[in-house]
DNA sequence: TTAGGGTTAG
């Protein structure tokens, strides 16, 4: 190699600061023009430049510039790793790893968390603890934090805590990787016992315990940290209001976004999305509303997730119109965002429009999966769509590749009994992969009764009874049928069976928003 | 150049 030119530092610095792709082959023909591209440390920036912009197709040409380096620093080699370990296909990062020590080049401090991240399995990780060791890495913290993170993702807690025992000084971050090994799998206990003992908490520390609480529906004791926590960061917040959303406290969810507006905390889209859910589920279209403007107002782009919250929400609360202007104005949906949509529909008794809808998915390059199927069957069901839900029903796996489960199986047994056709109602059902499974036999009662087959009826309530022998609702089905029956002995006896097993009937119980306060209100009231 | 946290639809 010739000897190296003096970098003109604008061309250099201009290297550097590239964000995109085109910037990078900017500055690479500028240094083919000039011979810059001979220098290796100018060839490595450029490398480190493209691998920087995160674009898949820089990774290629970070490849194609890596191969032409006669000597690769560890530098290099680090960029290499890491930029592979971070694509949707990290084996390549492995490899690299390898490569590199068969060559000259010796890997350093750096180059273990990066290879550590590209383990997908733990029989690797393993080796690389084990290089780790034999390369004189086994008391760098960062990398043995890495190393301790990465059992604890995989489920090795003993492996996690040896590790954890043996390290000759650990931090903050090692004590959170301890407790997060813990809470992801449910052992909050064991986190807690941790957490009690440490000295010195930062912000993740408490959102590691908070949202192991959720996890759990222990919101409680997640409330109760988040109380005391002297500093909350957005994660604080949507670890709670996702806590308290999973466990139905939704007026709770609701309470909490009004609380953090108070802080400097700003709500992000996963917390739009938990408090829309909310709305949806106690049909707040009010607050859903308010999150809409603050969206609007502060020119978030609504897509995915939220996209998707937000036609469902609508539709819950029963606005299918905005539900329909919310999917229209949306330019990037994905396939959750269209189940949303004709689920929406569906249950607002628009089964055609919604059967519309699937059928122009393939055309926006859309793929259908198990939800989907059970929206369309299910405004099928609705509308009584006889034939079309038998076609979508037999091209699920044939066209789509996607084996019916008993959702939609559920779906066909419903749609066949409402048309009165009993016998083929219970011919699928018996074919259903979960074997008893108490849905489908519900669904084949109510059709029978519906269409007065109260000899079915009666094996489809028995079957029932004997498959959930604590719901309340099964007996009194079974009685019901003995009473269309006129064999009012039977019917006698089984309210007498309730009595004797303790069972009692659940009130059913629903909530209504009316001037902004959420009311809840049972059968009967 | 290096390690850690939260999300939707049936």
């Amino acid at each position: 190699m010739s000897a190296t030119p003096l970098p003109p530092p604008s061309i250099l610095s201009f290297t550097d600061m590239a964000t995109n792709l085109s910037e990078v082959h900017q500055s690479h023909a500028h240094m083919i023009k000039t011979g810059l591209i001979h220098s290796p440390a100018a060839a490595a920036r450029l490398l480190s430049s493209a691998v920087a912009t995160d674009e898949l197709p820089a990774l290629a040409y970070a490849d194609s510039l890596f191969s032409r380096l006669p000597a690769p620093t560890s530098f290099a080699w680090n960029s290499m790793i890491r930029a592979h370990a971070r694509a949707p296909d990290p084996a390549p990062a492995l490899q690299l790893f390898y490569r590199m020590l068969h060559s000259p080049t010796r890997p350093d401090k750096y180059t273990f968390p990066f290879v550590l991240k590209a383990c997908a399995a733990l029989p690797e990780a393993f080796q690389i603890h084990a290089r780790i060791l034999k390369t004189g890495f086994g008391s760098d913290i960062f990398v043995l934090n890495t190393l301790l993170h990465t059992y604890a993702i995989n489920g090795l807690t003993a492996e996690a805590l040896k590790l954890f025992a043996r390290m000759p000084q650990k931090d903050v971050i090692s004590w959170n990787a301890m407790i997060n090994a813990f809470v992801t799998h449910g052992l909050v206990g064991r986190a807690r016992k941790l957490f009690d003992k440490m000295s010195e908490r930062n912000v993740e520390t408490w959102n590691f315990m908070i949202s192991g609480y959720s996890n759990l529906g222990l919101v409680d004791q997640s409330r109760e940290l988040f109380n005391l926590m002297p500093v909350r960061d957005i994660v604080s917040w949507n670890a709670m209001i996702t806590g308290c959303a999973r466990t139905g406290r939704f007026d709770e969810v609701i309470s909490l976004f009004q609380e953090m507006q108070y802080g400097n905390v700003w709500p992000d889209e996963c917390t739009f999305v938990n408090v829309l859910s909310a709305c949806a589920r106690v049909g707040s279209l009010g607050q859903g509303e308010w999150i809409r403007a603050y969206v609007d107002k502060n020119g978030i782009e609504i897509k995915g997730f939220l996209a998707t919250a937000l036609v469902d929400m609508y539709s819950k609360c029963g606005s299918i119109e905005k539900a329909l202007q919310v999917f229209n104005n949306t330019s990037k949906k994905d396939v959750s965002t269209w189940n949303a949509m004709i689920d929406g529909l569906s249950s607002h008794g628009l089964g055609e429009h919604a059967l519309r809808l699937f059928e122009e998915m393939p055309r926006n390059g859309l793929v259908p999966n198990g939800v989907t199927f059970v929206n369309v069957l299910s405004a099928c069901s609705h509308e009584g769509l006889l034939n079309e839900g038998c076609r979508i029903f037999n091209d699920m796996a044939r066209v789509y590749g996607i084996e019916p489960e008993i959702e939609h199986y559920g779906c066909m047994v419903d749609l066949l009994g409402r048309a009165g056709l009993l016998v083929a109602a219970e011919e699928l059902l018996r074919r259903a992969p979960v074997k008893d499974a108490p849905v489908l036999w519900r669904s084949l009662l109510s059709a029978c009764r519906e269409h007065g087959d109260l000899e079915l009826a009666e094996i489809a309530a028995k079957q029932l009874l004997e498959l959930s022998p604590f719901d309340s609702s099964c007996y009194i089905q079974l009685s019901n049928v003995y009473a269309l029956l006129g064999r009012w002995e039977d019917a006698r006896m089984l309210r007498e069976m309730m009595k004797v097993q303790g069972v009692k009937k659940e009130p059913g119980c629903s909530t209504i928003e009316v001037d902004g306060a959420i009311h809840e209100f049972f059968v009967g009231d």
